[in-house]
DNA sequence: CTAGGGTTAG
């Protein structure tokens, strides 16, 4: 028997009509063009010699693909990649895994994660450490760090074995409080495989671990210091980690270092340190580096823009928003990214929500995809506005696009319903939340604290303290309730609480226990002077004051009548600490000089200022001026008021009040006559008038502004908003729940009298939110101590 | 084709 060696029978199969076509000349040379051009980044030229190729009646082959889909990838064009996907599904040709994983990332950079998830799922057999990595890395970066997690898991499950892609990209999806401990748990995995932190990709994951995840500056230092290879992103993420943390002087010294060293700061590093100079006191040094950005050639960069835009939205000295939108509109292209930051921009400013819906409105206009930083911010705006369809509209939108159940996305919806007095619909958004983290609680806890339901915030705090753990958020967001019902005991308990959690050392926590004591204080002496304590003790701990900080220890200086130690305080707020009076701080001084009864003092403060002071301060002055009976500089303050804000309601007394019911809520105009039980309710006001008279109260008739007799006063004071609710509340809800009203102005100085009588006559405890503050009255004592 | 830098709710 021969045997002959023949070779094996594909070898003499002859070549195909495809292949031959391959080689056919024409064809050969377009791919060559196609390549080129792909390579070159012109990828319209590109895509037009690829329908050419189709129209001569050849097949692109998968090459032509993957070389345009990698330049789309690398030039973040992803419409043309949008398009070269349906080519591809139209085609014939059947993708392979490299084009398949070029389409998650593709997808993932859009923050399209179910395209991108679709894709992967579909791949099955295809599916390599790239398809995996690519999909834990997309999970990461589109807000849905635990899906990263889990499909990190199941990879390793699979029988996948991680490479530094991978735990580069898993350990940043855990770079948050909640999941700080998974990756110190995948790091520990990385070592044991044999990736150190050596390699720069890791390195790069552990120092966002411990800067993002435990705000660790100095263990994120340690990495750097240590990491073998240092490389201009390694300096640049350190900076921007600096940064984002508070961190700004270090930040820039970092940058200075660098340059130093021979880097050549590139678009990002700017952006980073741009950022840094957000921060009072740096925005010199911000105007500094914009120049160096105008010479590097930078300022078209859309990164660099972003962080300009952001620096000037906050450093600006009047608050306006002008510089921020001069570089916005200058920028030569806009991504998502620009857009969210020039609206993010406004939103933070505050009183520019429309401003931030109009931008809104433009950039889908422009076809520009939002994604969940978007949408976060948007909502945030929305909880501001008046008109609750509007957020409706732009949640719906979020749905559309798969963006509702990202964390972010789904929490700022919470904290708008909260925001907007929902607090039904906060909850139930709340407990619909598939994946609850400690910033859902905090939203949660805040708006109970807010809407001075602080039994149930309480009660979840116990609950979130055994789940996941509080942190400063938590702390700060019960203070504040504390002080809004004027629950001292709890807010005492609550600072043993703090400092036995050792996070006193907190900014944001810092600042909640000044605003706390100061706030109290009006019902206890002592505590005002505890405020100022603290505050003296933040100096001394190196704790950074902001302007929140000023505000609250300025009012607690107003509260016990500390008129030097406010001046002292107000003086160095700008010269120590580089922080730019607000209105609110001004108001903080007329307020002090008008509570010691100096309103002429405070006139000429006013009057000394470099700008003209808002309506804000002139309303203060405006309640200083009632509590005094100075009618003449009250009078004054009002026409002020009306030249700013024509329809303010405070200027022309134009009173609402109203309070829920019955699920429904009631509302109650100057001398309303309107309502159903308007009957029962003067008969009780009547009586209760008699009542409150036999045990010592007095009708403050100097507060009604009207040229009329005594008597028709007192029938004046009797028709105010805030008293027909109360009279409402007394016939109409049950004794043993406070009565809670709401009013649109500041309540009137003899309402404010006559309730903490009729807390008294009636046994009823009495909680009116009105546009200034909470007053919380009972047994004849109110929480304001009678300033408001 | 997968990594690292800009936008982030409280």
């Amino acid at each position: 028997m021969i045997t002959l060696s023949l070779p094996s029978p594909a070898k003499f199969i002859p070549p195909s009509s495809k292949s031959r076509r391959i080689r056919n000349p024409d064809f050969e040379a377009l791919k060559d063009t196609l390549i080129r051009q792909a390579n070159g980044g012109n990828l319209k030229q590109a895509i037009s010699t690829l329908d050419q190729i189709s129209q001569m009646g050849f097949n692109p082959d998968l090459t032509s693909y993957t070389v345009l889909l990698k330049s789309c990838i690398r030039t973040r064009n992803f419409q043309i990649g949008q398009l070269l996907h349906s080519k591809l599904n139209d085609s014939p040709i059947q993708p392979d895994t490299i084009v398949l994983n070029s389409l998650i990332s593709l997808y993932s950079k859009m923050g399209s994660w179910e395209t991108a998830e679709k894709i992967f799922e579909s791949m099955g057999e295809k599916r390599d450490l790239v398809s995996w990595s690519a999909m834990i890395s997309c999970y990461a970066h589109c807000g849905m760090e635990l899906e990263s997690v889990f499909t990190f898991y199941d990879m390793v499950e699979f029988g996948e074995y991680p490479n530094q892609f991978c735990f580069s990209a898993v350990i940043q999806a855990c770079c948050s409080a909640e999941l700080g401990w998974v990756g110190l748990a995948i790091f520990g995995f990385a070592i044991k495989t044999g990736y150190f932190e050596s390699d720069v990709c890791v390195g790069c994951a552990l120092i966002d671990l411990f800067a993002k995840g435990f705000s660790d500056l100095r263990s994120a230092k340690k990495v750097f210091d240590r990491m073998p290879e240092r490389n201009l992103v390694t300096w640049t993420l350190m900076i921007t980690r600096f940064s984002q943390l508070g961190a700004s002087k270090d930040a820039v010294r970092l940058f200075l270092e660098m340059v130093s060293e021979g880097f050549v700061p590139d678009r990002f590093t700017f952006s980073g340190v741009l950022s840094a100079c957000a921060e009072p006191g740096l925005s010199a040094l911000g105007r500094q580096l914009h120049g160096g950005v105008i010479k590097s050639r930078l300022s078209a960069d859309v990164c660099v823009g972003c962080s300009l835009v952001d620096m000037y939205a906050k450093s600006t000295m009047d608050g306006s928003m002008d510089d921020s939108r001069k570089v916005f509109d200058r920028m030569a292209d806009h991504n998502v990214m620009s857009w969210t930051a020039i609206i993010t921009g406004y939103v933070q400013r505050g009183h520019y929500d429309m401003e931030a819906i109009k931008l809104y409105c433009r950039m889908i206009d422009g076809l520009v995809k939002p994604n969940h930083f978007t949408f976060s911010s948007l909502l945030k705006a929305c909880g501001n506005l008046s008109n609750p369809a509007i957020g409706e509209q732009i949640y719906n939108h979020a749905v559309k696009l798969g963006l509702a159940s990202v964390n972010c996305v789904a929490n700022s919806l919470i904290s708008m319903y909260a925001k907007s007095g929902r607090m039904e619909e906060a909850r139930k958004a709340f407990e619909l939340l598939f994946e609850k983290n400690l910033a859902s609680y905090n939203i949660i806890v805040d708006g109970c604290s807010k809407s001075l339901d602080s039994a149930e915030a309480f009660e979840l705090f116990s609950h979130i303290d055994s789940e996941v753990g509080v942190d400063a958020f938590t702390f700060a967001s019960l203070l504040s309730g504390a002080a809004s019902v004027g629950a001292v005991g709890k807010g005492e308990q609550i600072h043993s609480r703090v400092l036995k959690a050792g996070i006193q050392s907190s900014q944001s926590v810092c600042n909640a226990l000044i605003s706390m004591y100061s706030r109290c204080g009006f019902a206890k002496h002592g505590f005002a002077h505890r405020a100022v304590e603290l505050f003296n003790q933040m100096l001394e701990d190196g704790i950074k004051p902001n302007e929140v900080t000023y505000i609250a220890v300025l009012s607690a200086c107003s509260h016990v009548g500390l008129v030097d130690e406010g001046w002292k305080y107000f003086d160095s707020m700008s010269i120590d600490h580089g922080i730019t009076p607000r209105m609110e701080h001004y108001a903080c001084m007329v307020d002090l000089l008008g509570r010691s009864g100096s309103l002429e003092k405070a006139v000429q403060f006013i009057k000394s200022l470099p700008l003209n002071v808002d309506a804000l301060v002139w309303r203060t002055l405006l309640g200083a001026c009632q509590v005094h009976g100075n009618l003449q500089l009250g009078k004054y303050a009002s026409e002020m008021i009306l030249e700013q804000e024509p329809n303010d309601p405070a200027a022309h007394e134009a009173g609402c009040s109203w309070m829920e019911a019955e699920n429904s809520v009631h509302k109650f105009y100057v001398g309303d006559t309107k309502h159903p039980k308007a009957k029962e309710i003067y008969e009780k006001l009547n009586k209760v008038a008699l009542k409150i008279k036999e045990i010592g109260y007095v009708p403050n008739t100097d507060l009604v502004l009207h040229e009329v007799e005594d008597e028709q006063k007192e029938q004046y004071l009797f028709q105010h908003s805030e008293k027909i609710a109360l009279a409402f509340g007394l016939i109409s809800t049950s004794k043993q729940k406070p009565i809670r009203i709401f009013k649109n102005l500041r309540v009137c100085g003899d309402c404010h009298n006559a309730m903490k009588f009729i807390s008294v006559a009636e046994g009823r405890e009495i909680i009116i939110r009105d546009s200034n503050r909470f007053h919380h009255i009972k047994d004849g004592l109110c929480s304001c101590n009678d300033y408001w």
